[in-house]
DNA sequence: AGAAACGCTGACAACGCGCTCAGCAAACGG
DNA sequence: CCGTTTGCTGAGCGCGTTGTCAGCGTTTCT
């Protein structure tokens, strides 16, 4: 499941660019306000953002530049009604990875982020320890104990995959849902649950930790 | 003295690169056909070409494909049209050495080719190691087990070698399928499994590894 | 203490995923 | 102009995967 952050303020454009995206098979979330877009590009993990540079409240330029500073490393497509050279040079300075300019078609941004996404696929650190000798490798898609690969099926690495990202963080059950499954899901189902034990039978039962009430952690064991 | 091949057939174009190229030093021939085009590059010398895909009388890929099969390593910047190649082109770049879109600027033109011909210079190599004593020839076009080379299809060997970059790495089936075939892919279609299964039959079984779910990943046993 | 909410487990049936085979259209080559 | 190659499609099959459901233990609130 693909996140992405549409931070633009025009909002006819920004419900073209959902739609389009949402087609291509990606989550998106939209932010018509700078410091909006900044506040959940900063908590929240996005595996792509979309982020035009006229915005109320707080510049695109410095939106980025503030995510940069914080080590926030997702791909960032920048969109610019201007379409100068040396705005252009900017935003690759600031660390935009790629840039459109207005106007633009639908399916050109589709297609960069979904290069974007690709490349980054390559870069990003593809190892992320989750405590009790296990380590998550996001290249080959597989977690091992000590070496050995353990068996997962896809919805059961998703799982431990999105729990990995947010290691650390209570994750309420609503969220891994909306995550996990297809907008139209039936709340009233345990399958997460089902899915979190069956996890637990694969690596052991003490990685991910129960919240009841509020949801699931794993590792930082701090009580 | 440097020579450079430049294949284009727009003269407008043409002119233009001839200007850059040769103030950057360069000495420059250029030619608007593609068999033309093919034929300097069979019998003449050049350190680099430019090459326009879309060539009259001979299609830039073809013309490629010839003077690799020819044994030719000359290094080739190729220039392509927004919508036509875009896309395909990170999957089918393989026989190229880089790739520029229209429209371009002259000055990255030229960076490129210098870059190229000091890399063509180091002689950095063209093969890459896929395990199971099998060896991919980017240049050539081609995959050899100890040095004999194995008959493969175009689209077997786009196959072969788009998980061959993307070597340690697990590639999603659909990742496949918008690089190797148009936007307007059928997504209920099997073709990658059956391609995937008949360059299996060719290079042997354990070459290429499926992650049921997952997508498909070469080598890097990590067992 | 009783009731309700919450979470875990085992069983099960339906579905999805990947593979193979056969067929056919288009491109290629003599 | 005809045979071969190439590549896409569809049907069918086996099996792993996954959501659903019922039941039960535990916690929480009144």
């Amino acid at each position: 499941m693909m996140r992405i952050l549409v931070a633009e303020d025009d909002l006819r454009i920004g419900k073209r660019l959902e739609a389009a995206l949402t087609a291509a098979g990606f989550v998106v979330e939209i932010e018509a306000d700078g410091e909006d877009a900044w506040h959940r590009g900063e908590t929240e993990e996005f595996d792509a953002v979309v982020l035009d540079l006229g915005l109320p409240a707080m510049d695109g330029l410095t939106v980025l530049k503030e995510w940069r500073r914080a080590g926030r490393n997702m791909p960032v497509l920048i969109l610019s009604a201007r379409g100068q050279w040396d705005e252009r040079v900017e935003g690759i300075e600031v660390g935009a990875d790629d840039y459109v300019v207005k106007p633009f078609r639908m399916e050109e941004v589709v297609a960069r982020i979904r290069a974007l996404i690709r490349r980054a696929a390559g870069q990003v650190t593809s190892r992320i320890e989750i405590g009790g000798g296990l380590v998550l490798d996001t290249r080959l898609m597989q977690v091992t104990r000590s070496g050995v690969p353990l068996p997962l099926t896809p919805q059961e690495y998703r799982l431990l995959a999105y729990l990995a990202h947010q290691k650390g963080r209570v994750v309420p059950q609503l969220e891994i849902v909306e995550h996990l499954y297809a907008q139209d899901f039936e709340r009233d189902s345990n399958s997460v649950e089902v899915l979190v034990g069956r996890v637990r039978r694969r690596i052991g039962p003490d990685i991910i930790k129960t919240r009841r009430g509020f949801g699931y952690v794993l590792g930082s064991d701090e009580a």
